[in-house]
Order: structure tokens, then sequence, then C-alpha cells
DNA sequence: TGTAATAGTTTCATAGAATGAAACTTAGTT
DNA sequence: AACTAAGTTTCATTCTATGAAACTATTACA
């Protein structure tokens, strides 16, 4: 039985041109429909809706497409009060400046986490950390933290769609989470970006569930396995000071 | 003969449903269709789209509908480099320290203009202006600004679409804006808010274009025409160094 | 200067996608 | 239990969205 779709085909394309321009910020019309796969003329009408709703504008010099005001207003009406993002960041830059390393703060977002909230180390050599930025949910510190201290079925369900390599790797991943469980903090040394180590801990909001992922990242030179061992219960501590901040 | 449509229809509706989400954080399905005038299945489908695409999220407890991450994660990657309310953010925190008022930043969009920064005068009676508020251009002294020291095109059109109440209204306002532009600053007294004044001048960057309308307003009782009229020599000289940090 | 190439825009016949009425599910209220 | 309200799904029909092609504007280059 063919399943009968509940979405309009019309509108997915159209958010498939809005999520172009979270990786570029001018794009012209035949670089979309490239990018997305539709004829010009499709993405052209398409851009010209979003243009009329103010989602869309031209760039005045290139004539190229960007992003409009409407973005970023409905953004800015977003709730802001119970945003971690928002609220934790002073705490943050105290724990920034105790530790003069970057810190940063990671929501689980389907298959990947995103940054949602970063203060940069002010040392010559530091983690540079962009805000809004997304990875995948197999790698880093945080990402193990987003997964151990997850909900239950939220844990199972992402360890059934992340795929593994082999099944061993599977039994080894799932031994390597009961011990961050334990131990309450995750590390990573070079996971994902060479030359950079990390430590995370969850950050649970009052009713106890899992709020974000908090962590601290820097070069290896200055963050050796010992070094973030001896950090980590300064950063719990912190995350607990966060959570009581949280709804 | 019957001009043909260049727009999406289910796509100006999916993007009027996001829209929606500009005043209320929450809504529900029903709200949603009262509001744009569709049937609650057509909005049901549209909303089921926006959510796959991340632009919507419901809200756990409520079960209510509310703006999700895509919509920050876009506003977050918008061109920050060349952004004036990123830029200009430390010398308005500047200016409202030296002269202890709320310090807006606003652009002109359409027929309205909006507040695309601020900072707060930290004193017990202040001005409060959030970030994102659209107002009408019309009415307040940075609407002034913006329509005096727009491009003449600009200006022409601007004058031409307001609606004027007389045509001797319309005869005062156009010599109000040529003395506007011969003082180079425009103020207002109670004009949009009861008990609010404001001083507002013109932000050119580098090609000598407006770039923006950076006000200082408070309440009457601090900001009289005589106050306003001796604070304006010192805003237009902070706009002029802000103007030479933008593009 | 002419010619080709490239990017953007508009037109139009046609397929099939989007639509809204109605039926159906929950969940909450009287 | 009957009623009300909010949300969800189904389905026949219509009109909308589609992509091919034509057209325009701009730039490259020979």
């Amino acid at each position: 039985m063919e399943e009968r779709k509940l979405t309009v085909r019309a509108v997915e394309r159209a958010l498939d041109i809005l999520i172009c321009f979270t990786t570029d910020t001018d794009l012209g019309l035949t670089e979309i429909s490239s990018k997305i796969g539709l004829h010009k003329s499709t993405v052209h009408r398409l851009l010209t809706t979003l243009e009329e709703k103010g989602f869309i504008t031209r760039n005045q010099a290139t004539e190229k497409y960007r992003l409009g005001m409407r973005v970023w207003e409905l953004a800015a009406n977003q709730s802001q009060e119970d945003d971690p993002a928002h609220i934790l960041l002073p705490e943050m830059e105290r724990l920034r400046d105790v530790l003069g390393e970057t810190v940063s703060l990671y929501l689980q977002d389907g298959k990947e986490r995103i940054r949602i909230q970063a203060v940069q180390s002010n040392q010559a050599i530091r983690r540079v950390a962009p805000v809004g930025m997304r990875a995948p949910l197999s790698v880093g510190a945080s990402s193990k933290v987003l997964i151990a201290f997850a909900k239950e079925e939220v844990r199972a369900e992402l360890l059934e769609s992340l795929e593994w390599v082999s099944d061993e790797e599977n039994g080894h991943y799932v031994s390597q989470l009961s011990e961050i469980q334990a131990l309450g903090y995750a590390t990573s040394f070079e996971e994902r970006e060479p030359g950079a180590a990390a430590v995370s801990v969850p950050i649970y909001d009052r009713s106890h569930h899992l709020a974000a992922a908090l962590s601290v990242s820097g070069p290896v030179s200055r963050l050796s396995m010992q070094k973030m061992k001896e950090l980590a219960p300064m950063i719990s501590e912190a995350a607990g000071r966060m959570g009581k901040m949280l709804k």
C-alpha cells in the first residue's frame, strides 16, 4: 500500500532553498537549482515567493540571493526567557575565565548535535567554536554525553539509528557509554578535529531531564587526558549550578 | 488582462504560518487556521511539512506549535561580518554610557522600520526597546530620518505609498523633512509612545549610503526639546564614527 | 564588433499535487 | 454518557505547480 504523503511538496522545496543558506550566505539562482536538483524556473518561482514574504533578499551589489530580515526577526522573537543559550551565557563566561579554555553548549537535534552557545578562550592558541554549527552525534565528547545521559527511549532510538562499522565497534561503544554514565563526564581526544581535545558533562534542568551538554575544549597541548580528568569535577560543579537556573 | 502569478500559493501560506510566530511563541492548530483563514486540514499539512524540515517544533508540555531550531540556525549563520547590529553594538553601548539613555538602531523595511539593535538605559525610568520590533514609517524620529535621508527614488516611493490624512498635512510633512535634512537630525515628542521622546540621526556607510538610523530615546522628563537639541551634535558625531565602521 | 556563453526571467500546456469537506480520533467538560 | 473542542486522516475534484522552451540581459572572448 503506497503511503499517502502528509506533506506539501512545494513547501518542502522552498524550505530546502532556505536551508541552503546555512552554509552559504550568498547564492545565485543556478547555484541553488543545481544544489537541490530542481529546474531554474521552479527555483525562481519559489525564490520570488520567499522574497515577497521577506525571507529572502537580494544582495544589492552582486544581485545574488541571501536570507532576508524575516528570518532574523523570527529568531529575535523566539522565546528567550527559557532559552539555555541565553540564561547560561554568564555562567559559561565565568567558567571560561577560570579555565582559560573555550566553553560550548550543545543540544541534540535528530542525529546531530548543534552548538547553541559558545564563549572563546582568550589565549593565543584556542579552540574556535562558531555558534550554530552542526556535527554528527557519532563523534566528540559532547555527542557521547548527549547519548549517554539521554532518556532511555531516546538513547535506544539513537543507538538504533546511528550506523556502526561493525558489531565489535558497537559493543565497544556501548561499554564506553556505561563508563561515561558512571564517571559523569566524557572526553574526546582528536576525535573530530585534529589537535583538539574536550571534556563534556551533562546539564540537567530542575526536573532532572537532560537539558544540554557543556563542553570545555582546547588544544591537546594544554588538555591532556590527565588534565581533563582533573578539570571534570570543576566543570560538573558548574553544570550543576547552571542546571538550577533552567525551567 | 489577468496578471499571471509568479509565486507559489502553498509556499506563501506556509510562510504566513511562520510569520504568525513573530507575535506569539506558542500557537495551536485551530488558532493558526483562524488567524490566516485556512482550513484546519490545510494548515495541518503545512505544519507537518514545516515540522519535518525543522522550522516548527511542538512544545512538549502543551502540544502547541512553536518555532523550531532551524529558524534559529539560519539566523545564527546569517552574515555577521557586515551586519550593522553586530558591528555597531560596542559604539552604541559607549553612547548609552555617556548619555545614560536608551540607544536604538533602525532599518527601513518596506513601509515599516525595524529595530535591529538596542541597548537600554540603566536608569530607573527608561525607554524599553525590544529588538526586532516593527513600527510604521509614518511616525517617530527614526522614521523621519529613514525617509529624509533615503536615496531620492526610495524617498519618492515611500512618500507615495504612505497615506496621508489630508493634503495640508502632506505639505507640512514635506517641509518638515527638508528641515530635518538641513539640521541633520530629527526629533519626536510623544509621537508614538506617550511620555517618550527621541532624537535620531542618519548613519552613512563608507560609500555614503544611508545604512541605518541611530536613535536616543527616553522619558520626556529628561529629554526636553532643548535637551535633545543639545545632544544632537554629540549623537551625530557618534553616528559619523559608526559609519566609518561599515562596509 | 560580432559571437558565444552564461545567468536570470517569463510563458504555457499538462500532469498531478494541493485543496477543503467530511469523517474520524482523542481528550477534556458538563 | 453525551457533548464539545482540538487535532488528524482520507479522498474526489480542481486548479495549481511544474518543467520545457523561449526569451532577455549580461559578460567573455576572438
